[in-house]
DNA sequence: TTCTAACCGTAGGAACCCTACGTTTCGAGG
DNA sequence: CCTCGAAACGTAGGGTTCCTACGGTTAGAA
């Protein structure tokens, strides 16, 4: 159990990151956040090491979420609802491009339980018959970082349906 | 006519530009890429605004090539024909993807160019029926984000194939 | 050879990242 | 209620990169 100033800054930092990241975008200035959050640019390093470590724990709820798939359904079903709420959660948390579509060959833990839950859909629509089986999580997540590039006007939820859409028309069997 | 000195440095900086962008990726320090062309940080400043300039004027080229369609072949084995070539392009030019996928709202030319480019190929196969017409060229630009974010490693090539595959089977209407 | 517009480098301010180090404070145990 | 040490804190500063102001230098036309 942490010290009580310490937990309350952390809270205050998380708040004020999600704010931030919300306004701002990914690059936002970590000393910023930290001016924000009413403490020292060391105190925001001492409970986040690196920006990453930050963001990750500013959206650990919404990603373990996300991370949830029912068990009810076909694989293909199961993929369009996980689709429409991947879409969602593009839409309201840019600032995760970075973390989730990282070129670097290092898995960030958020990465990994993503694909860990596009794992299991696959898998069963694989069993069931619904889904093809010559493509892999990580193929379907590399198609779906086409989200963080999409202008971000009246068009996004157009666009980003769609591209959902395409997504999983090319992954299912029925056609 | 710009004067002879002028022209040599354009010159020099482009080519470490383009040395630099391929060791150090596209993020390297631009007065890195001065000190190797043998100039100024300000005589790189005045030649390229911006590094979106470099990296457009480092490319141009390249992106030139890209967004010439040859005009035989039916629109689907021109598309087939290109995602080949794009395929290549995002394999040896790493440092484009921040240009061709910013997600602002104001395009780079280069972005422009090959919009064009996929834009007369989807025509053309709309014509001849062997493309899907309910896709545009951003949507393919958008899906091939992916090629950028693929890992790094011997795997590349695979995937990046099997993405381009992916994009090419979802618009064809042979099936 | 002269002369000026065009070009160049030096120098430095500003923003941000990240860390070292001395100080303060919480809260458990006496 | 006090003591006291571990844990947390902020200040300060070095390093890097971006970008610009300004005065010196040079190419090349007349």
């Amino acid at each position: 159990m942490p010290r009580a100033d310490a937990r309350a800054n952390r809270a205050a930092l998380l708040a004020s990151a999600a704010q931030r990241f919300a306004i701002d975008g990914a690059d936002v200035a970590l000393e910023k956040i930290a001016r924000d959050a009413g403490v020292s640019i060391a105190t925001l390093y001492r409970h986040f090491p690196h920006r990453e470590a930050l963001v990750a724990a500013t959206y650990a709820r919404e990603i373990e979420d996300l991370a949830e798939v029912p068990d009810d359904g076909s694989g293909s079903v199961a993929l369009a609802r996980w689709l429409l709420r991947f879409v969602e959660f593009a839409r309201t948390k840019r600032a995760l491009g970075d973390l989730l579509h990282a070129p670097g060959a290092d898995h960030p833990p958020a990465r990994g339980v993503l694909l860990d839950a596009l794992d299991r859909i696959l898998t069963r629509g694989r069993a069931d018959g619904t889904l093809r089986d010559d493509r892999d999580p990580a193929d379907v997540l590399a198609l779906l970082a086409g989200l963080w590039t999409l202008p971000d006007d009246d068009t996004w939820p157009v666009r980003a349906d769609r591209l959902a859409g395409f997504v999983l028309d090319g992954l299912t069997t029925t056609r």
